[in-house]
DNA sequence: AGATATTTGTTCGTATGTATT
DNA sequence: TAATACATACGAACAAATATC
């Protein structure tokens, strides 16, 4: 389960440009010396002389690598090109572009993350460190005061799903880690959180936002509780009902928001451009 | 669930150039306008008098673009650059190089297998165009012959894959189908699986090789029998017990390989370069 | 089918910015 | 502080691709 081929671009879109096959070229390098994040690359000159393009060609090549967080390039004495691992961040961000399109529902990601999210806790649960224990009683300890105002109960919001990242940070699993933490990111960012940092929730379900955060703290304190006792079993279940309690409470939500404030969403324009 | 930020960046990695500022607006302008793919975004020479950029400066900007998939561009009248969904193999490519420098095991990525293939299939069960199922049907014959040589037993391995990622085109939820197809595609770059390509499998433990192929086909031919049946009950039962045998003759064969061949795998350079 | 206009792709020369020593 | 080594940015000219007539 090693080096699976780092350059094989699979389809090719249309005609290569010469800078895209000055990106593939240094990319089967990379590979086929076994390079390791912090190994520097040749010069912007050097490489220009080496591959017989110009300065603007390899630039932009250059530039693909550092996109897709191969590289990292900076200037001065000792700097240049050097092989970067690729950041969970930009890893995050990139995947998420493709899902920017595709118009994901909440029950999609809960159908996965009720799947995921309970294995992952027991990984965790084997592993969380006392100061991870410590941090996830942080956690909790910020969401058991009821907010004095829609800030507060956003970074509550916020505090929860923080909640879950230190499980996929306890956990061995790079694979399933990585998955959750995914979950996480995109649920932060998703609608209906953000109409609860607006204060739009609130307006539409006050009820429900209310039920939402006082049973995800009961369960978090339960899950806090079954972590000390290093109980994979209790943590498994104690997980699951969590998930999908709160799918419930979200798809409740986005069904109110949505309806209340539908006629505000602009219309995304027609598409197949001009002509 | 629609709009999540297309533009936050998240971490400024340092200071930001130029290209990269105009790569962050020119993002939050097509989320702003809420353009669709196929929209088209004004041409170079536009772009560059808009953001007082000069030529090389806007190329790199739009070439960061393209390379996150986000855009295409074309040359000729009419030509430049246009809105672009992010298509399914970019994606899979780019998360694949986040997974390069992580050390994947198999087993990391069969416990993240084991719990969704299964709901995976499940949820296929229901929708199955009769296309499809003969399309299974037909990858199950192309297995169901005992291989001549060893290219044939390779075409025969990823013919399996092939049944998999049928099943994802057929799940209505693109979330869950997305993680089905790319473990499918690690899978299908992994080590093991090239070691059988090049008969390196067959020579270590050819017995399991034969065992691997044989329990496949029986598993395969269940399912299909399954499917034809629109009975997702027993589907889940099947693809779980398939799955989890596939992962202990995985394991046992990449023991076998990685055994035999470990001195001849070049030793990965010294990292943190020079100096 | 071929000519032409339009738009990106590539090159070169030069100048500026930035980090190391 | 100054000198050096490197990326970053600009602008003009030319090459290649492609839609349209």
């Amino acid at each position: 389960m090693r080096k699976a081929a780092l350059h094989k671009t699979g389809v090719p879109t249309s005609l290569p440009k010469r800078s895209d096959m000055v990106v593939e070229q240094i990319k089967s390098w990379i590979a086929d010396e076994g390079l390791n994040p912090g190994d520097r690359l040749p010069q912007e000159k050097e490489l220009m002389h080496h591959f017989g393009v110009s300065k603007g060609t390899m630039r932009e090549a250059l530039k693909s690598l550092e996109v897709q967080g191969l590289i990292r390039v900076s200037t001065g004495p000792k700097g240049g090109a050097s092989v970067a691992s690729v950041s969970l961040q930009r890893s995050m961000q990139l995947l998420a572009n493709y899902f920017y399109f595709q118009d994901l529902t909440l029950r999609q990601i809960y159908a996965v993350r009720r799947l995921l999210e309970p294995e992952l806790a027991a990984a965790a649960a084997e592993y969380l460190t006392e100061a991870e224990l410590d941090a996830l009683e942080k956690s909790v300890t910020l969401c058991s005061h009821p907010p004095t105002d829609r800030d507060m109960e956003h970074r509550q919001r916020l505090a929860e799903l923080d909640f879950h990242d230190i499980l996929a940070n306890a956990c061995r699993n790079e694979y399933l880690a990585f998955n959750c933490r995914f979950m996480n990111s995109l649920l932060k960012n998703c609608t209906v959180i953000k109409k609860i940092y607006s204060g739009e929730a609130q307006r539409a379900s006050p009820a429900r936002v209310r039920k939402l955060a006082a049973d995800g703290l009961r369960a978090h304190l339960a899950l806090l509780a079954a972590f000390r006792a290093r109980d994979p079993a209790r943590v498994r279940t104690l997980m699951l009902e969590h998930i999908v309690e709160a799918e419930r409470h979200m798809v409740a939500l986005e069904a109110v928001v949505v309806a209340r404030f539908m006629d505000e969403r602009p219309a995304r324009r027609s598409a197949a451009a001009a002509e």
